[in-house]
DNA sequence: CTGAAAGCGCTTACAG
DNA sequence: CTGAAAGCGCTTACAG
């Protein structure tokens, strides 16, 4: 493969003139310039990233460190996380924690190896060795989606409290009493947040949430099912179930159907995170919407401005309930309806037509 | 942070021998790789990537690029070729095309330019010029689902004409005489290979496939639709819709819905690549499925072969039929069962208790 | 077993 | 405007 040298010999110049065209350094001659272009050409040169990064003490890329890839939700993060960084001449390594912590400390080590110029990270827990590591590294980080608490870093989230109280209010609209909620790991943040907010929305219509309503999940679909059983087999079954992931919603499903009950006439299923396929599945699914593309440029604009020097702050975007019919009613027709919803019930994104 | 200079210093040694308990040379006595160890620990010393790989000149990185992420069969490859590359040592570094030849040679260029080992790709199309160059460039390189004819490259992917076969007998049991397929790009290898799949399977049957029940598509869900819609508004509408993967598929639920009509009562539909959504959709979805984790795992190691100086080989896998409702029958309960298909119909993967 | 030195492919003050 | 030279942080023959 050519190097700098060949371009230089090709063009009889010297590497330093090289190089300088290349960087579109002013002070070169409209001859040098001419020259170097051509015998770059010539030769299919391409400039060699890692000596320059090496060099230059950045790589211009940025790594996104995300709980789970398969996670729908996570999957249109990541590519709006992409776009954004490529808009701004940045490249994006991902690295998928699986929910691991410590498969995540493997990624943050070996982005940070390589030298990133920044770090995007929605955490597995409340702080892994290698997690906290980074954070006192002094290499840019954001938080996004998840963030740790106490440590010092912008985060970028959506906040789904308003949203929970409108979900709670069509649960309590159409005679629900018995909710429960398949939450998130204890050591994350939306993991307790998503079940806070619930209790606080139920507070408001004087219904509790007693321990047995809540299932300890993992944000995977193996502990959707496994949460779901458990209700199911309890003397008094909640009547309505939210996941507080779209995944966990899948496994709520997959337990359901096992068992041979139909949603909503036997039990009603609500979700945290919507994704195009709630509009088809048997019933299309009650879920809270987050701004993931908005989260995705959002977090990438805060890490980049960090890095090129300027302060980069936390932005908390709202998300929104979309209802369906999988919590005991048709979906309102018409632009507008709902039950006590100030907004159209209307699917979200590309999901319908 | 601390260099090889710094801990060399901090253990009274030279770098050479540094680098030298750091790589795991034999020779170096014990007592040095004691104090050096002690020195790493003491200085929380981490190896720079980016020098070693100027160095050594390998990255010990894959480039895969892939034509869509949000296409979950494409996130599951993903995720299973990070997880093989990452036992043999490896990282990985995802560029996604979304469909787009020039997007494809961007991340072509940008991962040769930062010299990894290895190229893993799904190309977008029968050869864009970035695509063709990478080939002719030397670096070690793999196909995975899709390839480019002509080009002396190994080929990792699945064949599905037997599925085909299966899921057209299956097709013709249950009645239906007007099938019509929704293809992917006529650019793409998996976009003819499936029409001509379909067209032979249904020649078995002395069924033709006619140019009007051949849609364009594209692979992404909003041709799905379009093409439906054109589908459904022919004089004599197909019986049923074959959409070539699973996010066309999605496409035409969302079309069929639109007009009202019911699946599989007012037509019929199957899909390419399975994914756990289909158990749950209205109706669940007959679909082919590949087995995406051993196509991942089996490119990596045919990309690491050659990396690594050994032939490395194509690989063909089978896919399989997956019976569910969506063509007209319910899904035959038990362990057998199924019309004139020798597997049982049983749902995929994780996506069924 | 250990160290001094060269060199990977670039960029960038420093002179001119 | 241009070039010679130093240096980014490592690894690795080459001597000893």
């Amino acid at each position: 493969m050519a190097g700098i040298k060949d371009v230089a010999a090709e063009a009889g110049l010297s590497v330093a003139t090289v190089s300088r065209v290349l960087n579109g350094h002013p002070s070169v001659s409209e001859d040098a310039r001419r020259r170097v272009t051509a015998a770059v050409e010539a030769l299919g040169y391409r400039p060699n990233a890692v000596a320059r990064s090496l060099r230059t003490d950045q790589t211009r890329t940025l790594g996104l460190v995300i709980s789970d890839v398969m996670n729908p939700y996570f999957t249109e993060l990541a590519r709006s996380v992409e776009e954004e960084a490529r808009a701004l001449g940045y490249s994006v390594i991902i690295g998928n924690a699986d929910e691991r912590p410590d498969l995540q400390d493997h990624h943050v080590t070996t982005l940070l190896d390589r030298r990133i110029d920044g770090l995007l990270v929605s955490p597995t827990d409340d702080g892994s060795p290698g997690m906290l590591a980074a954070a006192r590294a002094g290499t840019p980080m954001v938080f996004v989606d998840r963030w740790i608490p106490g440590v010092d870093v912008p985060v970028v989230r959506s906040d789904g409290r308003s949203a929970v109280r409108d979900l709670v209010a069509h649960l309590h609209g159409l005679g629900h009493r018995r909710l429960a909620i398949i939450s998130g790991p204890a050591a994350t943040t939306t993991g307790r947040e998503r079940v806070e907010a619930f209790r606080a929305a139920l507070g408001a219509y004087g219904l509790p949430l007693p321990d047995a309503y809540i299932g300890q999940g993992d944000f995977q679909a193996e502990s959707g099912r496994r949460v779901t059983e458990g209700f199911l087999e309890l003397d008094e079954p909640p009547q309505v179930v939210f996941a507080a992931d779209n995944l966990m919603a899948l496994g709520a499903l997959d337990a359901i159907r096992a068992r041979g009950l139909r949603v909503p006439d036997d039990i009603a299923l609500a979700a945290f995170d919507d994704i195009p396929w709630f509009v088809h599945t048997d019933p299309p699914v009650t879920a809270i919407a987050q701004p993931v593309r908005e989260l995705g440029r959002a977090a990438v604009r805060a890490l980049v401005d960090r890095i090129e020097g300027r302060p980069g702050s936390s932005v908390t975007l709202p998300a929104r309930l979309v209802v369906r019919r999988s919590c005991g009613e048709p979906a309102a027709v018409g632009p507008s309806g709902g039950r006590g919803i100030d907004r159209p019930p209307s699917p979200v994104r590309r999901s319908t037509p």
